[in-house]
DNA sequence: TTAAACCATTACGTAACGTCAATGTCAACT
DNA sequence: AGTTGACATTGACGTTACGTAATGGTTTAA
């Protein structure tokens, strides 16, 4: 079947001004130019822009699609292999995202409570992505911190980048109330400061901070036992010490 | 919580750049820029930004996203609902699509046979009902991709005021186009009228009337069955009659 | 205190087309 | 035979939504 640029451009779903594009950048040149001029395109051309609209839909560059297609190594077979997977990737994020209208929805409602982070899950984030499609596979046998660190991060809903601040701050917290737990006074600079980056360590879950919440959870680690275990194993009396020093910070 | 530029576009997954940008457009501006002139956002502008992506996500342009979030009437609670189907919607779509390369796949390894049509389906940013594909299709084809996806989005984020006032103006413009036709005279006051508030009806469908489109649109009324039979459920050759009198109206 | 990390503005660059404008070609009516 | 209207061509400039310096002030960590 022989197609005219109007023909090809209905049938594909695209505009002529774009297979005009398309052949300027030779990313997609018509079999044959008729006796007036016109572009005339086969059934080869039919098939190769189908593989490029796949490609496009991914959001590969134009040019990138240039290069793969032209690369001698090009298995067209795989390439639709990697279509369908990369598809269904899209398909999960796509799922992601309609979880999110949905809970921001209940959230409107006052049913539930949404935080920060979780308003903008679903949405592409290229960083996350470009890694992911980089390295992919390889990159998780051969760093098993990372795939540790990765799946941490998602629970708690974050990205790479902002769990590993929060791994940060969480060693500057501890070390800061271990030197000021030390020297013994609630109301020392260190011990504000530490007060101060525990304020910081809270904002990463919540999304407003106030005083009274503030001390009341540090109250909540003297009082709930898990907590105070884990304030403890920095040194034992570790919990009462941040609520001591945090009723004066927030005073 | 408050966030500097830098925390905020972390959290959204977006480049400083983007929320610069969109400060110059007006459309995300800070809460207030600090003594040293940094950009400080609260919490109404980390849920606008998460407004604004829904929208971004579904292909809305930027100046389009800053007009409906400024509409004095604009109700965020139907707007997720509408993000939602619309997200639904382009869920479907993508199913299209993984079907297509997986017969694609199947095509290549010579099981099936394909069509060209059927090369291309899932591409098109279609309508979500079945009827509908079909004559928002030709829809497309004959007055333009963008006056048809523009007109949904507005549909979909009409609120329940918008709404009625709509109906009400729905139901005028049928008993207006009644007793005109039965006068029978298209360019009698009564008709003229009536194209008067079929150009006003039309209007909350389209960004942009033009008197060429208007023509287009009736003259379709007549073309496609559908229409038909919706204005001719008002009296038969009512879709004619409307057509020749808007001629006249916007001679 | 000195580097690193962030912040600002200004300004030019870009991808992937959209949108004229001017002109040529072709099939179909009148 | 002439006109119309749909469709084709090649420029060439416009647009959107940012990316990417360049240049310089500010805050924080070592």
């Amino acid at each position: 079947m022989e197609y005219t640029i109007n023909k090809l451009a209905k049938l594909a779903g695209i505009s002529t001004r774009t297979l005009r594009y398309y052949d300027e950048l030779g990313l997609l040149s018509p079999a044959r130019i008729s006796s007036n001029g016109y572009r005339i395109y086969g059934q080869k051309e039919v098939d190769r822009l189908q593989q490029i609209l796949f490609y496009r839909e991914l959001g590969v560059p134009l040019q990138k699609i240039k290069n793969i297609l032209a690369a001698e190594d090009f298995d067209a077979q795989a390439a639709l292999e990697s279509h369908l997977s990369a598809l269904l990737a899209k398909r999960k994020q796509l799922d992601l995202l309609i979880a999110n209208v949905e809970k921001t929805i209940k959230a409107a409602r006052g049913e539930v409570i949404m935080s920060d982070q979780e308003k903008f899950k679903g949405f592409l984030q290229k960083l996350v992505d470009d890694n992911e499609r980089q390295y992919g596979k390889e990159a998780r046998a051969k760093y098993g911190d990372e795939s540790v660190d990765s799946s941490n991060a998602k629970v708690l809903n974050m990205s790479k980048e902002q769990y590993s601040e929060l791994e940060k701050l969480t060693a500057e917290l501890n070390e800061t109330l271990k030197v000021a737990f030390e020297q013994g006074d609630p109301a020392s600079e260190l011990a504000q400061k530490a007060c101060e980056l525990h304020k910081k360590w809270l904002c990463f879950f919540w999304n407003e901070y106030s005083k009274e919440a503030h001390i009341g959870v540090t109250q909540m680690y003297v009082d709930d036992p898990r907590f105070t275990a884990y304030y403890d194993k920095i040194a034992v009396g570790c919990a009462a010490f941040l609520r001591d020093a945090v009723k004066i910070y927030c005073k």
